[in-house]
DNA sequence: TCGTTCTTGAGAGCACTGCTCTCTTGTGCG
DNA sequence: CGCACAAGAGAGCAGTGCTCTCAAGAACGA
C-alpha cells in the first residue's frame, strides 16, 4: 500500500494466480508436485488471513503475521502473493464466488415453478452466508477497504452471480404478464439492460428488482453492521417477514 | 491500534474531548484563549483527517501525516487526539451529527401534514449528503473500520437522528389508520419499541418503516459502491423512482 | 509585576507494517 | 544424474502507531 502496490510480480506469480482457488482441485489431480505444493501454499496463505479477517478485521490484515503463523519469513510470502491488495482482491473474488455457489445451491432446489419459494431461497441463502461470514461479508459488500474497491475487470463476473439468479427469477416473474414501462433516463437503463441480458423484464418489474436486490442487502448489512442493536432481537425473524414484503412488492 | 488502544490518555485528552466539536462555537466565544487554541487545533487535525480520508480511503488515514501536514511532530499530535481509533470514532460521531444536521433541515422545511414530501425531504438529503461525502458515508454506513465498530454508547443517539425522524413520520401516518398487529417475535419487539419511542405505530407500519430506512441505505450504499455500475448510468433518478416505491410501501 | 504551573512541541525510540533485494539451499524436472 | 529453478532466509528501507523524556513558553494567581 506504501509504493508500487499494483505491479506485476514479475517471474514471481502467474497471472492466472487468482484463479488457483477454483481450479484448485484439478490443480490437485493433474499438476506437477511442485505445482500442487505451489496451490496449497496459497490455499493455506488464504485460509490463514480468512482467520486473520474473522478475528481482527480487514485493516489488521498483515502478510508478516501469516508468515509466522505459516513459520515463515515474511519476505517468503511474496512467493505466493504478489502483494496485499492483491491478496485482498483474491479473497473478494472467492466470496464471491463462496457466496455464489451458496445462493446458486440454494435456489436450485427449488422447484422452477415456486417463484415465490426461489426469492426466499436466495435471500435467506444469502443471509445464512453473510451471518456465517461477517468478515467476508463485509470485504465484498462493506465500504472498500484500501481507498478503492477491487478492479471491475476482476470482481465483475463472480460478483454478478446472485444478481443473476434474480434476474433469471424476474423473467420467469414477467413471464404472461403485461409489461409497464417507465419513463425518462431509467427507462433507457433498462432497455440497455434488457438488451444485454436477453431476458423480457418490463421496466417496472426490473425497477422492483432492483429495490428488493438493494433492500434484501441494505437489511442484512445493517444486521450485521449493529445498526438494528437496541430495538431488534430477533433479526431472523425480521429478516424473514422483510423477505415476504419485498415478494410482495415483486408481486409474487 | 497495536497495543493499549483503549486507554484513557491520562491529563493529556479531556473525556469531554469528542464533545468538542459540537460546542466549538460556544468554546471559542466562552473560553480561555488557551481553550480556543486547543479545540482549533483539534478541528484542525479532524479537518485534514477527513482530506486524507476522501483521497485515500480509511485505511490510509495515518497521525504522522496529518502532522505533516501541521508542520508538527508526529507526536504532539496526541496532545489532541488520544489516539487513531479515537480520531476515528471522533469522525464517526461528526458525521453522523452533519447526516442528522442536513436531514433534519430539509424535513423540517416541509408541511406537516405533507407526509410524502416529508418522507421524500428524508431520502434525498440523505442520499445528497452521502454522495458530496461519499468517504465520510462510508464511515457510519460502511464496514466497521479497525475490527470494531466504533463504541454505541457513544455514537448511539447521534446514529438515530436519521431514523427519529422516519420513526416520528411514521407515527403521523398512522394516525387515523387501524394499527395491524404482527405475530411473533416481531411483535415483541415491536411493541418494546413502541413503548420506548412513545409513538403509536402499528406493528405493520413499523416493519414497512424498518425496510424503508433499510432499503433507502442500501440503494444508497450500492451506488457509492459501484454496485450498480454498467447497469444504471442514471442513479439521482433511479434513487427518486425507489423513493416512490418506498413511498407506496407506506402508504404515502 | 513576578513566579509558578501547566500546556505544548521536539526528539528519540520501540515495535510493528509492506515490500525489495541478495544469497543459499534443496527439490523436482529433463 | 546433473542442473535449473523454486523456495526460503535474512538484511534492509521507508513507513506506521504510540510512549517517553525534556525544554520552552504562555497563561494564571498572588
Amino acid at each position: 500500500m506504501v509504493a508500487g502496490s499494483g505491479g506485476a510480480c514479475p517471474e514471481r506469480c502467474s497471472p492466472l494466480l487468482h484463479l488457483l482457488s477454483r481450479s484448485a482441485i484439478i490443480v490437485a489431480m493433474t499438476a506437477t508436485p511442485r505445482q500442487r505444493a505451489r496451490a496449497q501454499a496459497i490455499e493455506d496463505i488464504k485460509r490463514i488471513a480468512r482467520e486473520q479477517l474473522a478475528s481482527e478485521g480487514s485493516a489488521a490484515l498483515s502478510l508478516r503475521a501469516i508468515a509466522r503463523e505459516l513459520g515463515i519469513v515474511s519476505s517468503a510470502v511474496y512467493r505466493y502473493v504478489p502483494s496485499r491488495d492483491e491478496l485482498l482482491t483474491m479473497l473478494i473474488i472467492d466470496a464471491y464466488n463462496s457466496l455464489g455457489d451458496a445462493v446458486e445451491a440454494a435456489e436450485a432446489a427449488c422447484a422452477r415453478d415456486d417463484l415465490a419459494g426461489r426469492w426466499r431461497a436466495i435471500g435467506t441463502a444469502s443471509r445464512d452466508w453473510a451471518v456465517a461470514r461477517p468478515s467476508e461479508y463485509a470485504l465484498i459488500y462493506g465500504s472498500p477497504v484500501p481507498g478503492y474497491h477491487a478492479p471491475v475487470e476482476r470482481t465483475g463476473e463472480p460478483g454478478t452471480r446472485v444478481s443473476m439468479l434474480l434476474m433469471a427469477l424476474l423473467a420467469d416473474v414477467q413471464r404472461g404478464r403485461p409489461a409497464v414501462a417507465v419513463a425518462g433516463p431509467l427507462g433507457g437503463d433498462f432497455a440497455v439492460l434488457r438488451d444485454f441480458l436477453g431476458l423480457d423484464i418490463g421496466d417496472d418489474l426490473l425497477a422492483r428488482g432492483f429495490l428488493a436486490f438493494s433492500a434484501l442487502f441494505g437489511v442484512i448489512s445493517f444486521e450485521l453492521h449493529g445498526q438494528y442493536v437496541g430495538s431488534l432481537t430477533d433479526c431472523r425473524a425480521h429478516f424473514d417477514h422483510q423477505l415476504g414484503s419485498l415478494a410482495s412488492l415483486l408481486g409474487i
